[in-house]
DNA sequence: CCTAGTGTTCTATTTAACTATTACACTATA
DNA sequence: TATAGTGTAATAGTTAAATAGAACACTAGG
C-alpha cells in the first residue's frame, strides 16, 4: 500500500479500514484478516496495524477477541454514526481550507460541481482508451 | 499557533502562508515578517520556520533576500497559479476519500450543501448571540 | 566603522513514528 | 496434550521532525 508520508501511517491505516466498512467490504461481524497478514498486506510493521487497530477497538467500532481475531463491531448504529462523523470531517475541513483560500460559499459549491464534471469526463475518456 | 499533530509544523506553516497570500493579507511584493519574529508568532523554532520558506522559496511564491527579509513574488501568475492548485488538490482529496466513503457524485455535491447551510445557520446562531 | 536587523547554516539533542525481534497468552482442533 | 493460528506486550534500534543555541553573511543607517 502507498502511504503519504505527511501523515502517520497507523492513522492511514485507520481510514483504510473505515472504508473497507463503508464500502461494505467489511461488514458487521466480519473477521479481519491477522494482524500478521494485515501487516505483510499493507508492507508494514505488525505493530502498527496494533497501533491502528488499538484506537479502533477504543473507539468501540472493533472487537478484539484473543486467540480468535479481531471482529467488525456488530452495533450497525455505531458504524452509521461513524460514517456520518467521517463524512462530516471532511466537509468541515474542506470547507474551512477552501474559505480560507477567499472562496465564497457559492464559488466552495460551484468549484465543486466543476471538478466533478471535469472528472467526469476525464473518466470518460479512460474508459474509451 | 494550533497545529495538528497529524501533520508536520513545517507543512502547516507554508499552508498558513499559503491563506495569507489568498486573502490578500500578504499581497505581492510585500515583506515577511522576520523568520525570527515569525518563530515567536507561530511559537515554533526558526529552524521550522526557515524549512517552510526554504521550499516556498524553492517553489519561486517567495523570494529571499539576504540581509533585507523575505518577500512575496511581484510574479502574479504566479501567484493565481498557486491558487488554482491549492483549490484543486482541496477538491481532488475531499472527493476521493467521500468517493471512497461510498458516496455517489450527487450525494457529494447534496452533502456539501447541505453542510453549508446548516453552517450557515449556525453562524446567525452565533451573530444573534 | 559600528551596530542593529535581517537571512543562512551548522551541530547537538529530544521526541514520535516506525521497525525488528522475541516472547507470552489464548483458542480451536487433531 | 500438542500444535497451529490468533492477539498482546516488551525491548531495542532507526529515522524524520522539531527544538535549542550558536555562529556566520549581508544590508542599512548613524
Amino acid at each position: 500500500m502507498k502511504f503519504d508520508d505527511k501523515v502517520p501511517i497507523y492513522y492511514q491505516i485507520k481510514n483504510y479500514l473505515y472504508h473497507e466498512m463503508m464500502t461494505g467490504a467489511l461488514k458487521p461481524g466480519d473477521k479481519l484478516p491477522a494482524v500478521r497478514q494485515l501487516a505483510v498486506d499493507l508492507t508494514v510493521n505488525v505493530n502498527t496495524v496494533q497501533r491502528a487497530l488499538g484506537e479502533m477497538i477504543t473507539e468501540g467500532i472493533l472487537e478484539s477477541q484473543r486467540g480468535k481475531g479481531n471482529f467488525v463491531t456488530m452495533d450497525e448504529q455505531r458504524i452509521t454514526q461513524l460514517k456520518e462523523q467521517l463524512v462530516m470531517e471532511q466537509l468541515e475541513r474542506v470547507y474551512e481550507q477552501l474559505h480560507a483560500l477567499n472562496l465564497t460559499d457559492e464559488q466552495i459549491i460551484a468549484s465543486l460541481k466543476q471538478y466533478i464534471a471535469q472528472r467526469g469526463q476525464r473518466d470518460d475518456q479512460r474508459v474509451s482508451d
